[in-house]
DNA sequence: CCCGTAGATGAAAACTTTTTTCATTGACAG
DNA sequence: CTGTCAATGAAAAAAGTTTTCATCTACGGG
């Protein structure tokens, strides 16, 4: 999701793309998995809620992901498919592309449930920590 | 993971058993998932900060799990390991144990991650609401 | 049993985080 | 350019969680 799509979303939905917003979606950029403070502290110039109020626009518009890892919120661009490694030594998170779900050990078709998406997390101790 | 190993848990490591600590677990037991206002109606005579702190301990004590499953913190007895299916309509939350990770597809070797635990979860419609 | 004591409880206060209110500002269509 | 209505942000309110501290009680020892 580069920034020039999320604007365009923005603009097509009739949204106002205002520097504030834009701040808030270059703080995103610079790094994923962030915090609310993380981000505050990339956009400075921002009310903080300004930022809450684009987070929750961003998140509607499919733009912007929320995770719930443990410790407090954390914020990305939604890009594509991935899971996540979370080391619990020092907190990092790293990001892996390939979805190691075998989708025939879903036990849903029995059950009547319809998927429509999931999420992998994968804790233990990262290289630079063990 | 029964209340009376639960209890046992709690002397062995010198935590006195109180009837608040007995009437969370007791709370806890009668329903998986629940939100703190859920386990707090479950035990209207404890108070709330006796609560959060024991939730706290039975956590540090592997007895309980919080959840983070996108509305606020759910917390359970941490039975035997298994997964979460989210219907994203009405909220419910069933389990199921075949746990669907094929390991051989989480690319940690090659990064020098040590995987000690991970959660899974599928959002999706239940049958109740399809 | 009954004490003594260290750990546990809970009301109140303090903090932290998030949402609402509302007066002012500014993006952008015309 | 101009007007309008969405957007902003300071302040206040609400919600959620932790700390403080006086009082209570579980339970080991006598
Ligand atoms: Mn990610
Ligand atoms: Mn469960
Ligand atoms: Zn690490
Ligand atoms: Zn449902």
């Amino acid at each position: 999701m580069s920034l020039e799509s999320a604007v365009g979303k923005m603009r097509g939905r009739g949204y106002k793309v205002t520097p504030q917003r834009v701040a808030v979606l270059g703080a995103l950029a610079a790094e994923q998995h962030q915090s609310l403070e993380g981000i505050r502290a990339r956009c400075p110039g921002v009310g903080m809620v300004t930022v809450y109020r684009t987070l929750d626009l961003l998140g509607s518009l499919g733009i912007v992901r929320r995770l719930d890892l443990g410790d407090g919120a954390r914020y990305e661009l939604a890009a594509d498919h991935h899971h996540h490694m979370i080391c619990e030594s020092c907190g990092d998170i790293s990001e892996f592309e390939e979805c190691p779900l075998d989708s025939a050990r879903i036990p849903t078709q029995n059950q009547g449930f319809e998927v429509r998406s999931h999420s992998v997390e994968v804790y233990g101790r990262c290289a630079a920590c063990l």
